[in-house]
DNA sequence: CGATAATAGTTGGTTTTGTAACTAACAAGG
DNA sequence: CCTTGTTAGTTACAAAACCAACTATTATCG
């Protein structure tokens, strides 16, 4: 196998950046995908609502990118699994209020246990300084500071 | 918008990886998509062939660990639009190399000075030091070191 | 040898995603 | 008010991904 030239794909970031997120996500995702049926895009909706407390699908689609047709759907299976309620704003019918049940909450406390101590695992790699020097390029590179 | 807890989703190294991941894709996936037509399994395979030259579909699954099926049918596209070619091993004929054609290497070498200049921009907003540890780490966390 | 297992790659059927068009509600200007 | 434009969210249909079963070929071992 003749190296043909000098580019290093495996150098290339957008490649490594690609390559480094699905390896890390890997693990979590068999944990929400076992234990509580959820696509991705589901449990980042549950994450959300977890952290940030009640809102919108828009706003939840701002704050993680993520196209409204693909929340709307998130959403529906949510709301079939009864982890969260639907309200409409009353002053504008047009929106609704996104809200975790009891039973969402608990999923999402115990998944975020998984994470936080997946999250310790993958940072263990490396020095203090150095994942914080990972997670600000991470976030200038996603244009999420 | 009430803060619920401590957890920062924001923070959650799998999730800031995928972010930065998408974002940083965004750019030059539209560039392979609109001059020729490519998927991203697509042009990682031609990266593939065009960086470390002519390599059977398992070998470049397990560089970029891409499921086979995904890469079959990247290969035959790559084939109708007569940028590789398909050859039988003699020895082992299950398995069959793959190689850039004339107009499979033209476009590899569009795309890879595009590339380039691309990670270029990315890491100008770092400093070298930074970005040889961003890579270090993302290598680690990809486990492909 | 000949049976069984393993490997490279393909195909088929189901899920999931992406894109665009849609509904319902609100906003603004005449 | 009433047309026109905008926004939140949904739906429909096509494209792509996923998973399992398949073919063809080679390897293993009694």
């Amino acid at each position: 196998m003749s190296q043909k030239d000098d580019f290093e794909l495996q150098d290339f970031l957008p490649f490594l950046l690609n390559q480094a997120a699905e390896e890390s996500s890997l693990a979590f995702q068999r944990v929400y995908k076992d234990r509580y049926g959820m696509l991705r895009t589901e449990w980042r909706v549950l994450f959300h609502l977890g952290t940030y407390g009640c809102m919108t699908a828009k706003e939840i689609g701002e704050r993680a990118t993520i196209h409204k047709t693909k929340i709307s759907r998130a959403v529906q299976k949510l709301a079939e699994k009864r982890f969260v309620t639907r309200r409409r704003d009353e002053r504008d019918r047009r929106s609704e209020h996104l809200e975790l049940t009891p039973a969402g909450e608990a999923a999402y406390k115990d998944l975020r246990a998984v994470a936080e101590e997946y999250d310790q695992k993958l940072s263990a790699q490396f020095t203090l300084g150095e994942v914080a020097l990972l997670r600000m390029m991470l976030r200038r590179l996603a244009r999420m500071d």
